[in-house]
DNA sequence: CTTTTATGAATGAAGG
DNA sequence: CCTTCATTCATAAAAG
């Protein structure tokens, strides 16, 4: 469901030098690598997720309890939270996702175009199999491509709707405002732990060493 | 940038499968897996720490407040929350599906987890009752969570299964574990959503296994 | 660099 | 159970 592609690497110089899999791999060269699957790391940052939104969660009823009354005394000054650790958290447990080729994109585009509504099984193994040629891509990657194409364009013709009969064939429309805005209530929604200023510790000497993220 | 190198691996089992440098670097279709340095996981863990003490502090402060001063009307916990949302004026717009709280989730996986497959009639029946505690939640969603579960459960496996190999670059793949090695940070977790067990937190999702490498 | 948009992926629920 | 759909989430890419 994923592959991660590392695009431009910085040549960093890291201590340890990750070359798992590398095609000289008969060397017993790599002493220190911890290795974890997708699966693991998705829980980790599932709950680093929780630990932030529980954090988010209690500084706000701080801040309720502290409005209400003065409590000068009890100032959250001594819990930081230091924002580049959260951003940085955030790198290291990032979920990468599959972005198609131009050609494999022109491929599925193509297929769409057919018509032929959602492609069977067999199918799908058979377009991976062919976009295989152009680039890395998975049957999961062609499901959920189709998936995602058939809803959305199902959607836009929903949002012109009222306008029955005069164009139809765009499914490259552009979408209607109405979803701008739902957009940015989910966006707000998205960046809580990132950006919450009140909440904004630091102090923890941690940040200097989160250099794994470029 | 990043030391995380993807790698094909053959065998998907748990991370303690650390075959870096293992001499089969032809291995087609196989698990992507992440690598990290011993640095890198340290610094994983202390963050993780970290957030872990914020939190109880946190708690502990919230605790502190609370019991000085009966603030009866500003029963917090209740608030089926959406901190991100304070200018929430669009959260008219209730979600309508269900979504499992953290706590609900760990416990659902849990049981899960523990093999005994068919969730019977009854079982889903206790399950709810007990999860009622937690949040809002039917037997509907009950027998819903487990059949997606057991579904997408499956169809992991199978992704990694059939490694009949013929033009590899295949992509995606999971890595099936059972292991349970509770991770303290887990335990923390545990605890405090106990203690906070009317707050809701929305938008964030926890999982019970949290196993990297040792 | 920050914000916005496009889109790959995850998941609760419905159909069969 | 398995497949399909709708909605939501998260991130790569584009815009400012």
């Amino acid at each position: 469901m994923m592959e991660w592609d590392e695009r431009e690497h910085h040549h960093h110089h890291q201590a340890a030098e990750n070359d798992c899999g590398r095609s000289n791999a008969s060397g017993p060269a790599v002493p220190y690598v911890k290795v974890m699957t997708d699966e693991q790391l998705e829980t980790l940052r599932k709950q680093i997720a929780v630990y932030a939104s529980i954090c988010e969660q209690l500084v706000e009823m701080h801040k309720n309890l502290t409005a209400q009354q003065d409590l000068a005394g009890v100032r959250l000054g001594n819990l930081y939270c230091d924002p580049l650790l959260t951003s940085a958290v955030h790198k290291i447990t990032a979920r990468q996702r599959w972005t198609p080729t131009p050609v494999q994109l022109q491929f599925l585009e193509c297929i769409f175009n057919q018509g032929n509504g959602t492609p069977s099984k067999q199918k799908i193994k058979e377009i991976t199999a062919e976009l295989s040629q152009h680039g890395q891509i998975s049957e999961t990657n062609v499901y959920n491509w189709f998936q995602n194409r058939r809803a959305r364009s199902k959607r836009k013709l929903q949002n012109v709707a009222p306008n029955n009969a005069d164009s139809e064939a765009d499914t490259e429309v552009e979408s209607p405002k109405e979803i701008k805005t739902k957009a940015e209530v989910y966006q707000s929604q998205q960046n809580l732990a990132a950006q919450n200023g009140d909440m904004c510790f630091q102090g923890s000497e941690m940040s200097s060493e989160l250099n794994f993220a470029d």
